[in-house]
DNA sequence: ACAGCCATGTAACTTGTTACATGATTTT
DNA sequence: AAAATCATGTAACAAGTTACATGGCTGT
């Protein structure tokens, strides 16, 4: 429901046509979170289904055809602003699987899995923290959604760290050994926000 | 791609029919992830369809179809296994967004929107809190799990005060301190309010 | 007989996503 | 005129989700 409503609001402030709403949800995002045009256009017919917005069919200025918000899209929109995020049955977290399904085929590897999960998202860390360095003193949006990233991610890897911790106390039945004895080199300091 | 792929490995135990994988993956996580039946039988289809399990015709012992993995079901669940997370475009965040689309939209209070939210969050951590105390203390699942919402929901409520204390700095520009015209030819000035 | 669970399944829908097609206008 | 860019759109799919239908079995 994230693009639905981002194109509500960018449609809050005038009417727009299909290519400027990508321009400008890029402008802020694109470079973590860029916006396939088609995507647009499919979203605006949705909204448009839905009586939240209207094309202007009048158009007298070029070949883009502009959408407006309609009031049922005003009310829509400030309602899902304020509408607390769905807290209580949260979006199964793929890694959270991962792991656990590692843990369960005897094939898998859970260190490696762990280990090698973990790299990726210090990795990651570290490119949004140069990102971060160069990116628009004036600019709001996007410092916003660095950070977001970067919490995100050391969540993600102080929980993997935890979760090998609790897979080492309480080794799998079986007699099979989880983790192999470790290298030193492993827990990374996580780069400071 | 995740119910799938835990379907797959409960499956890569031994053949298993439907009903039993929804009641087996509850086991670990319904209580935080509840997983429809109707869903199960679904993705059991599509798995079928790309050749990733195949169901017995035999069964001689009940009403139940059993279903088992084939080859290349393992190869693909072990191939998921070791398949870094999509870290190159992360999922685009609901709250983030809506606190942005708090920033444009004038009619929103921004910081009610990141004052209810975080309300939410705190109290939705209080409760894990709560289910990780009289949690089974053999159950190795539900712990990790119970551990990953936490830690994602800390991470959410420090990056809405990472977000408060920005906003704070960078008052009050209307929203268009968000706004970058990639020509500003083109755009009409739009009277503020 | 009837209530209730076991078990399977399907139809219909949502959002997200991309590859591709099609004109119109502008630039070279 | 050819190439590039602007702009819209569509077809087709994935994954997830739920409401509902169906039939068999079990206990009372």
């Amino acid at each position: 429901m994230s693009v639905r409503h981002a194109l509500l609001a960018l449609l809050s402030e005038e009417p727009k046509f299909g290519l400027r709403l990508q321009q400008e949800f890029e402008m802020r995002t694109g470079e973590i979170w860029p916006l396939n045009v088609g995507q647009v256009y499919t979203t605006l017919q949705r909204l448009e289904r839905d009586g939240l917005v209207q094309s202007d069919d009048d158009a007298g200025d070029g070949p883009q055809k502009d959408f407006r918000i309609t009031p049922e899209g005003r009310r829509e929109l400030l309602n899902w602003l304020h509408t607390p995020p769905a807290v209580a049955t949260p979006p199964r977290d793929e890694l959270v699987i991962k792991v656990l399904v590692a843990v369960l085929v005897p094939d898998a590897d859970v260190n490696e899995v762990i280990q090698s999960h973990r790299r990726q998202l210090v990795e990651a860390m570290q490119e949004y923290t140069r990102l971060k360095m160069d990116g628009d003193e004036e600019e709001i949006g996007l410092p916003l959604i660095v950070d977001a990233e970067l919490f995100r991610l050391e969540a993600a890897v102080r929980w993997l760290d935890a979760a090998e911790a609790r897979l080492i106390q309480a080794p799998e039945a079986g007699g099979r050994s989880l983790f192999r004895e470790s290298d030193g080199s492993r827990r990374t300091e996580v780069p400071f926000r």
